[in-house]
DNA sequence: GCAAGGTC
């Protein structure tokens, strides 16, 4: 029997899909990636008895990125990225996606495409194939590879698209191709020259990266034109006039509403003030509405919560994400507001009835089910829906919030308008006439279940009559100024980008997380987004060199150009040659007119000579050199203008002014936490190994020195419990009496005597298991020996009575990337005496 | 250490 493989772009569409084709009759295994699972079925396809094997990737397979060699930051000018070669990789290696598919692709005929119907799931497609395509033999023909087209998971709409498959569109592939390559050749380009150029510089910066990207960039440019729109804004006078009547008294506003010149606004109130009684010249009532919500998507799930919970967009999927993993509420990422067409929603109502939260509304709803508003269908995934019931009690504070959102404005969508009566009345007075409106609650409609958003009545519930002469108690002129608008909330935000196009449902809380990590703009009250003084430097200088670099535009335009490509009426190559052209164009100017920007970060930060505290000394000049704090962590020596990187995100201290031998540089120690790595470094070697066995950014512990008391030959243990390339090494840095052996390769740590005054290594003097034996001192109060002794000599793994005293662990937070060493040659080094090698051990049976 | 886009 022939096999059909079938493939979603995630689990549970694959699951849901397989369900309706296989008419629930199906069988479900584990995928070998652990993550996709795999259903099967009988059934018939193009006339034969068929096996249908269903089963998804997670996203995309491959994701593009330069080859190794440019991915050095040292090596690479950051132009030749416009050119560079560029490969795909696997784009999470863990999944191991192209040999599940290889695996279950094996023995099948047919290979039919569930990917989501856009752009990337037509590229999604591609990569599928690409991944088969071993195993299923002529791939590429039509007569093999189909593709469904589908707009929703329902049963008609599944059945009706495997009735009617086509074929996968490699234009719209393309598209992708070319965005991807696009992005990343920008992105990357700017960015590492950005970084480094102002990092070398200024010591104040405030973030370890100065990123520049086609969505994230135009996105800063929001919130900082919202800014100097602040900045730049003059306030202006206007004059206003109200009336007040008595007997009945009310407040009426004037309906020209302001003037902007004081004289015309005295001369009016002149010709009025001494009018005693007005003649009602209106009074009429209208109902009125406020329409309900449409179904939910994405982006107003993200707005609501960020008005109404403050929980930033990230926040917000992360937990959508969860709740839909645990099936509560449907897929969180879609555009589309509309309903499928034969949605039930009895059943959803019914169930949330079952909370006692929606109870009573939900009961309402059923007894007089609305239709809901028509919304726009944008072909991806249906609205945001609760899927089944759940307490209160069965969630945490937030993710109770977005579930008891989701549900409400679901019974929203299908509630009645909001309905008021509307009363406005208008009195003329000689040239002038006035108004007062009031509105009254008639119906709550969708406000009963969206509580927040309950209508306020008007206090007045004064009556007028048409024609009716009423006294003025007084006429008022007052002044006002004009105030300037407010920050953009983080909601406003979100608008602006889905207006222009700038990023998409999945990633536009990606962009905002960005600037705000990177430091460009802070989170005020109300969520606002006020700019810093990088993210405002930052765009006011691309504003001075080449505006379009953060115009909201920008991206459209590209996306233009690659809709030709989509569409079949451009070549891929050409446009892609002629994108990338441009933009290198772009970025030459950039560098050859940094020094306009580089204007303004002068006048906001500080010259790395001016920045950090004197700390440790430099081998070259002798001089004090300074700590740059702030990421990312740096030595800066003023005399020789040279920066030398430190490790990130742990402590750094002085070493008891100890100079490494062959440079002279004053040792430092870096320390992760008490749980967490330590070791001590010398800041030359840290960055320019000194060994050709010695890897870039390793400290003393992987220094294959012959005769440093510091390096590894000194205090080095045994090869490494664990790993295969680590030696434990003696860490003497820490504080009186603390003992460390760590791994200099991987997160083995070893605490050892504690409240020892002394651990000394025995050299040469080896344990039969090839461990290093050691010495340990206590002074004589604090010995942790069993027979209260002071000093004792033996092997930490072997010896009984050190058992006690030893407790192996692994590093927390400890900094990834390896210091691997290989007991191999020193450089250049031939004629030194006394290299030794670190001893080899057996694995201890004590771990 | 970089981008943006899928998804986990």
């Amino acid at each position: 029997m022939k096999s059909v493989l079938m493939v979603a772009e995630k689990p549970s569409l694959a699951a849901s899909i397989a369900n309706i084709l296989g008419g629930g009759k199906c069988s479900q295994r584990k995928g070998s990636n652990n993550s996709c699972s795999v259903s099967e079925w009988k059934g018939t396809f193009q006339g034969e008895s068929v096996m249908f094997k269903m089963t998804s990737v997670c996203g995309h397979v491959m994701s593009c990125n330069f080859t190794v060699k440019y991915n050095s930051w040292d090596q690479i000018d950051p132009v030749e990225l416009f050119s560079c070669p560029i490969q795909k990789q696997e784009a999470n290696p863990k999944l191991r996606m192209n040999s599940f598919l290889e695996r279950e692709a094996k023995g099948c005929t047919y290979l039919v495409l569930w990917l989501d119907c856009d752009k990337e799931g037509e590229n999604i497609c591609f990569e599928v194939m690409n991944a088969v395509s071993k195993m299923i033999p002529n791939i590429y023909s039509k007569k093999v590879t189909y593709r469904a087209h589908f707009s929703a998971i329902s049963d008609k709409d599944i059945h009706k698209a495997m009735a009617t498959l086509g074929h996968p569109d490699e234009n719209q592939s393309k598209s992708v191709d070319a965005r991807q390559e696009l992005d990343l050749r920008i992105g990357c380009a700017f960015t590492r020259f950005q970084t480094r150029f102002f990092q070398g510089k200024y010591g104040d910066l405030d973030s370890s990266l100065i990123s520049y990207g086609p969505c994230q960039t135009p996105t800063l440019g929001f919130c900082v034109k919202r800014h100097d729109d602040i900045q730049t804004f003059k306030p202006e006078s206007f004059w206003c006039l109200s009336l007040q009547t008595a007997n009945p008294s009310a407040n009426f506003e004037w309906k020209r509403k302001r003037v902007f010149k004081k004289d015309i606004a005295i001369l009016l109130l002149n010709q009025i003030k001494k009018v005693k009684e007005a003649k009602i010249s209106k009074c009429v009532t209208k109902t009125e509405f406020r329409k309900r919500p449409q179904a939910l998507n994405t982006v107003e799930l993200m707005k609501a919560a960020s008005v109404g919970f403050s929980l930033s967009p990230h926040t917000t999927m992360q937990i959508a994400e969860r709740l839909y993993i645990q099936g509560y509420i449907s897929y969180p990422r879609t555009e589309t507001t509309a309903y499928p067409q034969h949605y039930d929603f009895q059943s959803t109502v019914r169930q949330l009835k079952d909370i006692p939260d929606y109870h009573t509304e939900a009961d309402n709803i059923l007894k007089n089910l609305n239709s809901p508003r028509s919304g726009k269908d944008c072909g991806d995934h249906p609205p945001i829906t609760p899927l089944k019931a759940g307490q209160r009690s069965s969630f945490d504070t937030d993710s109770w919030k977005i579930y008891d959102y989701v549900c409400r404005h679901f019974l929203g969508t299908i509630s009645k308008d909001l309905k008021y009566s509307e009363v406005t009345t208008e009195i003329v007075v000689e040239t002038e006439t006035f108004v007062n409106t009031s509105k009254c609650l008639i119906d709550p409609g969708f406000t009963s279940a969206m509580n927040w958003l309950a209508f306020k009545n008007d206090e007045t519930g004064t009556k007028f009559s048409e024609g009716q002469t009423v006294e003025i108690n007084d006429i008022k002129l007052s002044e006002h100024q004009t105030s300037p608008p407010d920050y953009l909330t983080e909601s406003d935000l979100i608008s602006l980008m889905e207006k222009h196009g700038i990023g998409t449902d999945a990633s536009i809380p990606v962009h905002i997380n960005n600037i705000s990590q990177r430091n460009y703009v802070t989170i005020g009250g109300g969520r606002k987004l006020m700019p810093t003084a990088l993210g405002i430097v930052l765009v006011h200088g691309y504003q001075k060199i080449d505006p379009e670099l953060v115009l909201p535009t920008m991206r459209s335009e590209v996306e233009k150009m690659l809709n030709l490509i989509a569409a079949g009426s451009a070549d891929f190559k050409n446009v892609l040659k002629h994108a990338v052209t441009i933009f290198k164009l772009k970025f030459q100017y950039f560098v050859q007119n940094i020094q306009n920007m580089d204007a303004l970060f002068d006048a906001k930060f500080s010259p790395l000579s001016e920045s950090g505290k004197s700390f440790s000394r430099c081998g070259k000049c002798r001089r004090y050199m300074k700590y740059i704090q702030t990421k990312p962590a740096r030595l800066y020596c003023n005399h020789c203008d040279e920066t030398y990187s430190l490790p990130n995100g742990g402590n750094i201290r002085t070493y008891k002014e100890l100079k490494c031998p062959l440079d002279e540089f004053e040792l430092v120690a870096f320390s992760n936490g008490s749980k967490g790595k330590s070791y001590p470094l010398c800041p030359y070697c840290y960055n320019h190994p000194p060994f050709t066995d010695m890897q870039k950014n390793a400290g003393c512990n992987s220094c294959t020195h012959p005769t440093c008391p510091n390096a590894l030959y000194a205090l080095g243990i045994s090869s490494c419990t664990d790993c295969t390339s680590g030696v434990l090494v003696l860490d003497k840095t820490l504080t009186p009496n603390t003992w460390k052996i760590g791994c200099n390769s991987c997160d083995v740590i070893i605490n050892i005597f504690k409240d020892a005054s002394k651990v000394s290594l025995n050299s040469g003097n080896l344990c039969e298991c090839g461990a290093q034996t050691v010495t340990v001192t206590y002074k004589q109060e604090k010995s942790r020996f069993k027979d209260n002794s002071e000093e004792k000599s033996g092997c930490i793994f072997c010896c009984e009575e050190f058992k006690h005293l030893v407790e192996k662990h692994r590093a927390v937070g400890a900094p990834h990337g390896g210091n691997n060493i290989n007991n191999g040659g020193v450089r250049g080094k031939n004629g030194i005496k006394g290299k030794r090698s670190i001893p080899k051990r057996g694995k201890n049976k004590n771990f």
